[in-house]
DNA sequence: GTGAAAGCGCTAACAT
DNA sequence: ATGTTAGCGCTTTCAC
């Protein structure tokens, strides 16, 4: 008998995996006794344990966690969900990485999703979670409609919010002040002596670019100056456009001195209108968000930096908490953001031409 | 009564998930029929639809994935596990992106996890990957001994290995040609006059490293020069330590005219050591990988581009291939390289000094 | 200290 | 077209 051609799925040579059942028969003694083994739960002799454990690995057992949880009284998946922007953005790649620095010394696992922007694809991913029965959610929201988020936590799932608050919900919580720390980049561009600052920023429906539009106002409204010397672009979404939007503004006959780029794809794009019209040293940029190389640049980006691992830390820290029953009551929790002064956001602005 | 002040794990509020049998019920119907509706099989007359999805909405019911794939004749999980360097690397990433955009259409969900080039975690995660009855990985493999590997796909695991061959295996494998675009980048340097270029690679136990090292010796080779003119330095592994390793090569009384940074984190390093001294403008660099913002620099940076994220779209094809049992024998697919030259890798060598 | 029986929520196989 | 029974692999319960 000669085996097919093909590999197919099932190769002739494969073994399924042993059951706990077998292992049992193998070491001659009840299955209850074999999940107290591998599980180490007291109460099996150390040497009923020994031939436990040399059937476990005779037959290269593992056991089968979705039947462990099925069965289990508090039924927990030990994995959590993670939905943010998408998981190839640097930014929701720190997040991913700090909650996994806590998750996977729990032996918890994260499954991440990219929500894309796109509040029909986060209901879907939330549902497919819930069906998954996933032990708890931490999420970047992205729409304004929070039906689905409050079933979700009205079932049990349990929730922590990163980056956006969600609208009307009492919900813990873990993210920048970002109003404020707008105020800030734009107060530092204005203390440096500009009144004509454009600002790039996302749609504002997204809550993040809400926030960062009020800090940018707060700040003219502290210095005194009529917002109307500002210019405000609204509903820039990617680098490529934030490039378009601003190089159409250092062309125009009153072109803004300074930028504010109010979040990172948006800072990459405004570098890019004004390295290629060479006008990096003469207006000046702040950004939000810190990206990457932003010191090699000349001149070097000053931004203002969020901690997203951290973010993702403390949300997974947080999430933990609240498995464990610890939790007493929704926090909002705010991670300090730091203004990072580099070269580009010191620049002055032109001597007035008169 | 009144509940305690802590909403705990269990709020009072809380509705336990209603399962298929609550449904049946309130329907008037079986468990199978609902079965039948909500897995939209044929068989069923559209008023008995109409009243069991009644029941499903009223109950807010949603499937456990756990027990279908538990019972179900393939008994698959419609989850993937992704086993890379770390998830906040852009490579990384990249990978992820690609590999999601193939899953998601088909309603797989994507586990990935954090290597960190330690060969013990990548055991211990493909074990926790089994016990969780994952349909397939997709791994770059950071480790020499593949026991672990063998044995998961002897087991009936499916494999898709990607930037790295497991060394031995035939399996299915998705890379670039490292050693081809390793000698493709230090011919380019070589073509614009350079005799000494400096290596900074990773340690060789690494395999993209090793066969990296071996296509800038052929590039020597074919060139006709001494590989002893070359200044290899083996064994960086992340910026800090590049930086650390070009700067002392810069510093030397006979300094390499131009830099081969065969990776990522390298290439950033050896920026930072050429831009603090001033040098980035006499001294010619190649990076492999490409790097964002790459473009920005002065001098722009010259790179070798894999296609990180059609890496993860090829390997998920692949990987849904074989899950559909259409595969026909271990491929290795080889994902073309891109050399962008920017300005870095042709700036000339200095005029002998007489 | 150990094991037999029941059942987690679902789908397969076979009724009707 | 629909329902009934068994059983996926495990943990719980409770008996010994």
């Amino acid at each position: 008998m000669v085996s097919p051609t093909t590999d197919g799925a099932h190769p002739p040579t494969m073994k399924k995996n042993a059951t706990m059942k077998q292992v049992a028969a193998l070491a001659g003694v009840g299955t209850k006794t074999v999940s107290r083994v591998v599980n180490d739960e007291p109460g099996v002799t150390s040497e009923t344990a020994r031939r436990v454990w040399d059937a476990v690995h005779a037959l290269d057992y593992q056991v089968d966690m979705r039947a462990g949880s099925l069965r289990r009284i508090n039924g927990q998946t030990k994995t959590l969900g993670l939905l943010i922007s998408t998981v190839d953005n640097p930014f929701a790649g720190q997040i991913h990485r700090g909650v996994e620095d806590l998750a996977s010394q729990r032996g918890v696992a994260v499954l991440a999703v990219s929500l894309h922007e796109d509040p029909v694809h986060e209901v879907t991913a939330v549902e497919d979670f819930i069906r998954r029965r996933l032990d708890g959610i931490i999420i970047g929201t992205t729409s304004a409609d929070v039906t689905h988020l409050s079933s979700a936590m009205g079932r049990g799932m349990q929730m922590v919010f990163i980056d956006r608050r969600p609208p009307g919900l009492v919900a813990d919580c873990v993210t920048s002040d970002n109003r404020e720390a707008a105020a800030r980049a734009t107060s530092h561009l204005i203390k440096h002596g500009h009144r004509r600052i454009a600002l790039l920023t996302e749609r504002p429906a997204i809550q993040t670019a809400a926030e960062r539009h009020l800090g940018f106002l707060d700040a003219y409204g502290e210095a005194g100056i009529p917002t109307g010397e500002a210019d405000v672009v609204i509903g820039v979404s990617n680098a490529a456009e934030a490039a378009e939007a601003l190089g159409r503004l250092l062309d125009s006959p009153n072109p803004p001195t300074a930028v504010f780029s109010a979040q990172n794809l948006i800072t990459i794009g405004a570098l890019q209108a004004l390295h290629s019209r060479g006008l990096q040293h003469q207006v000046a940029q702040v950004g939000f968000d810190d990206i990457e190389l932003a010191d090699l640049l000349d001149p070097a980006v000053t931004v203002i930096s969020q901690d997203p691992r951290e973010i993702g830390r403390v949300a997974a820290a947080r999430m933990f908490r609240k498995l464990d029953g610890e939790s007493a009551g929704p926090e909002h929790i705010i991670v300090p953001t730091l203004l990072i002064e580099r070269g580009s956001g010191e620049i002055p602005p032109p001597p007035p031409t008169q």
